[in-house]
DNA sequence: TTGAAAGCGCTAACAT
DNA sequence: ATGTTAGCGCTTTCAA
């Protein structure tokens, strides 16, 4: 590796010379800077990251935690996230919890060292279980930056991206409503989390304030240990006469329109199926699902937005705010 | 942050000694030990792993660059490349090229300045359309350790970890034929690939071998500009007695047996279609669509097993090696 | 215009 | 058993 001693001896020169000459410093002759920045292109030097950081503390570097990359989302988000950092000059180091509090702990513990800048992270199932966040509450406290997006936590004071989880869920059992469905079912993997709450409390409240609609409320969970397409299978044999369903994560809405294909519903004279994803999860199906859509790349943007404001005004104390990214309700094929 | 002079300071002893009574060495008395791992505890002392990877050249950091975090592939190869990598102690660093060699040129540039001990690339598109392979090659003048996966190429001396891709299309054809199918097409959106190359020549081997087969082989190409879906429509348009699709990406399968199902063919009794993909894209396709299942989670760990074994021995000059990870062609509801 | 020196946080060889 | 020193590669103040 190529260092600005080499360059110094080569040249007789000294090193802060070399350093100056390569930052075009005033101080420093034409001719030399000339010199000094010709041998540097030769020998394709580069200035050595870790030492460029440890001496300005800052390493132009993010860690991004995301709770599971085979999520689709979140392999958007990260998308999102990288494009936007490295439009911005950062690199990232991404972490992947895999829903697990111990790995989110230890990520977090391991680059909280002068590794990175900030950190951009969405909470794992298990830490959103537990409630047990001092792992990211010692973060702050480390005065580290730090954006949540979408597993967000009131009890964190910090730089938030949300969606409106409870309004999307609710618009949406809203539209079935108006269709005039009277038996609108609610399935989804994601109970335990804030966002599947809001979402889930965004669906009851809009039954609950339907006028003329007399069936109960129905919610079906599909736990980790169950397969998405039991329980779809079993929603379908407890309640052959629904009307519609309302899918509250990425992928059962989609199993439950193949199921419902395969049980010659008709789709969506009979039964009205709404998903809930950045886009189609899968564009092919016939008809093409409709979907509550959440704005995937602009939730990664944002996050390194507000990260970056905040790592350009650490001294600043502006109170901590909170993106909440616009959904859209898109009606395609499996609505009327 | 908490450094080790501000143990030193607090304990009154030398940072040296604190270093040292960090690492139990046999050096320090057992009283300081003590004392100085109490304090260290009690302020949550972390060591600056900047400082730590500039003195000892060892950052314990992988550079992972992905050509298209949203390819399911690459999300998955993503996951077992993190999990393997943090069961040994090592970060990544992810960079998307997103299929742009500019992008890819750069990471590598960028991290190869003391950032990351080693790579782990996947070529971008781009880049194996140009077949431009200087800044690969740069990496391994610079010694530093690279290890190439899926996309790779013979131009470049390094460690490589493949499927038999050519085998597994030949295999697949080869199946497609004994069932007695007389008209197989092959779809994909990978023919600039060297992998979809080698898929696509496995492919026109078997029927060139295939006895009894009168038709000529036939290949539809997604382009970037296509739609996935109208070619497939296309496909069909074109070739209404088509009895066998055979796809070389992970979507185009999915696809097809979409549009097939809609335009009434009987799968698997009128069409056979085959799949190229880790598992089922869409598990929940009726009939479930047969796939060649290449094992990405294999993929991922042997690529960052060749490389740390680099690390560990990079005075050997060990030949480079190509790691071959099997495929299985897994027969479920879209064959006979 | 150039260079010497200190220091970022850490380790390790070499005193004491 | 503990401390001093030098140095990883770089930046920056201060001196020449």
């Amino acid at each position: 590796m190529v260092t600005l001693k080499h360059l110094a001896e080569q040249l007789n020169v000294s090193v802060s010379t070399v350093s100056k000459a390569l930052k075009n410093s005033e101080e420093i002759s034409p001719e030399t800077i000339e010199r000094v920045q010709a041998l540097a292109k030769f020998l394709n030097y580069k200035p050595n990251r870790l030492a460029v950081s440890l001496k300005s503390s800052r390493t132009n570097t993010i860690g991004v935690i995301i709770p599971n990359i085979l999520n689709h989302f979140f392999a958007k988000a990260l998308f999102a996230i990288e494009q936007e950092a490295s439009k911005h000059g950062y690199n990232i180091i991404t972490c992947l919890s895999n829903e697990k509090q111990s790995k989110e702990t230890d990520s977090l513990q391991l680059l909280s060292n002068g590794s990175v800048d900030g950190f951009i992270v969405s909470i794992a199932e298990e830490t959103q279980i537990n409630n047990n966040l001092d792992h990211l509450n010692a973060i702050i406290r480390q005065n580290i930056p730090l954006v949540l997006f979408d597993r967000v936590s009131d009890e964190i004071n910090c730089d938030k991206v949300v969606i409106d989880d409870f309004g999307a869920a609710n618009e949406a059992t809203n539209h079935l409503v108006s269709e005039g469905r009277k038996n609108i079912i609610l399935i989804g993997d994601i109970e335990n989390l804030s966002v599947g709450k809001l979402r889930t409390n965004g669906y009851l409240d809009a039954i609950e304030k339907a006028s003329g609609y007399s069936e109960n409320p129905k919610v079906y969970t599909i736990k980790k240990k169950d397969k998405v397409e039991d329980v779809v299978t079993q929603l379908f044999d407890e309640n052959p006469k629904v009307d519609a369903i309302i899918s509250i994560d990425n992928v059962s809405g989609v199993a439950a329109l193949q199921k419902a294909l395969q049980l010659n519903y008709k789709v969506p004279e009979d039964l009205s199926i709404i998903g809930f994803s950045d886009e189609n999860v899968l564009p092919f199906t016939y008809p093409k699902l409709s979907t509550i859509s959440q704005h995937t790349i602009d939730i990664g943007k944002s996050s390194v937005s507000l990260l970056i404001d905040r790592l350009k005004n650490e001294d600043e104390t502006d109170k901590m705010k909170t993106k909440t990214i616009k959904t859209n309700l898109v009606l395609r094929g499996t609505t009327k």
